[in-house]
DNA sequence: CGGTGTCTTGAATACCATCAAGTCTTGTGG
DNA sequence: CCACAAGACTTGATGGTATTCAAGACACCG
């Protein structure tokens, strides 16, 4: 699958989306003008190739192995960075979010080693890495903003080692809700009182998040529902005790 | 600790290193020009402070939270980034070997989250980091060299998170050393027939990095040793059948 | 010489995986 | 619209891998 890669910057089919594009990576260097309706692109927004993309909701944005000349940005919709290993068990080493860069690192490496897969109907943009890579080189101070995203994919990546070599299932489960009720809140996409997000995620992407069982995650939600600090329901999670869970996740 | 920042480019008490600096960041980026008693500098080299260091077997570098306006890189020795959890437990998010900077991640983030801890003896450079960033402005091209270090990083934490999500005892010890025998070897630090090198590990390294414990490396070393697959004396290991060791991690 | 750190070994236990059966939902084609 | 298939989730029984607990051997060091 290789990318076309045409210029449409001008967002014809711009639908009204609740998403405010603010915290996005695009948005905040200056390369993506938005869903907004944002009329008003930024001085380097035609500097850089691109092209907006959709997927289906169960479907393979790209595979591991293919040679990748674009980057690509979640506009809307959750993502997986998956690797698959021979015996057929999966690891899913990150979750893609709106906003999110799918890699910093695919500035520089073409080839990714995992593959992405549409957890929901997904919007992103692809973004042309020859462009971003020279932009980068031009205006040095893009790379603060750039920096901004790999230190925080880092940090991601570091603390599920940490979870995944030290902590047990139910720590594991809770660290990730309340990983993905951080990331979501810094988007403003969590209603209060009571809190309240989209969760788009079966089970199975838990279990393959957490390097659990299906069997077990079910196990161990229905625990964590019993309980009263969580309740899931027609894919939208509510977190009903907040100390509790963090008290579980062992987070202050 | 605030480590202060000397000019000494000059090394005065360069002893004759086996290790061929060739393959350092350092070196690499033009920084440094190295222990091997090479006297020209290269052209670069003034424009970033350093010092040299020095660090004595487990002790701590640097614990995390403390503020840090230096990238220290490896010189010679081993090192152990960790994080430590408020049940005592500890994880080993990577090791770093001789020409390895720290973490990329410090350009950018001043406050790390894992303290580094010397497993044996370490020298090690501290750069100013303030200097490496402006520099990194300043020649783009050195953003090149960077990211190579920036990207396999993030791949190698990647893949410990795919081997402590879903790989047994065995793969993973098998593969932790599979990946510092790879890592070795690029550096020239393995001998050949039979394949041995330097390995300062104690057990509960290994336990800390494979997210096991230590009376189990116990058990799965004895029994890769009983089978003789490695060998383990004298602070040293050598491969003595490298095509199971592959079988038993699952890599080719 | 005792103390500390390292490693080994065995027994008991815990946690999570595997297996299996069944419910319920979702999607699809006749 | 219904029949059927596939996917998602639950629940209980059983089993395996790794942990915990404990004791002892050994080396190194002040």
């Amino acid at each position: 699958m290789n990318a076309q890669l045409e210029i449409s910057n001008t967002e014809a089919n711009a639908t009204k989306t609740p998403l405010s594009c603010i915290f996005c990576v695009g948005f905040d260097l200056g390369i993506c003008s938005g869903l907004s309706g944002d009329t008003t692109p930024g001085p380097q927004s035609l500097k850089v190739r691109q092209s907006a993309q959709m997927a289906t909701a169960r479907r393979i944005i790209w595979r591991s192995q293919d040679l990748q000349e674009i980057v690509p940005v979640i506009c809307s919709g959750w993502a997986a960075a998956i690797v698959m290993l021979s015996n057929g068990s999966r690891q899913i080493v990150s979750f893609l979010l709106p906003g999110d860069v799918i890699s910093t690192t695919l500035l520089f490496e073409a080839r990714p080693y995992c593959l992405i897969e549409a957890i929901t109907d997904v919007r992103y943009r692809a973004f042309s890495r020859a462009d971003l890579k020279s932009m980068l080189y031009r205006e040095p101070e893009m790379l603060d903003k750039f920096s901004k995203a790999w230190v925080d994919e880092k940090a991601r990546a570091d603390q599920l080692i940490v979870d995944l070599g030290r902590r047990t299932a139910n720590e594991r489960i809770a660290r990730l809700i309340l990983g993905l009720f951080d990331r979501l809140e810094k988007r403003g996409m969590v209603r209060s009182q009571p809190l309240e997000f989209e969760f788009p995620l079966r089970q199975h992407h838990i279990a393959d998040a957490t390097g659990l069982t299906p069997v077990h995650v079910s196990k161990v939600l229905t625990e964590l529902r019993r309980s009263q600090v969580i309740n899931i329901s027609e894919r939208s999670l509510t977190i009903l005790d907040l100390p509790a869970l963090r008290r579980i996740g062992h987070t202050r």
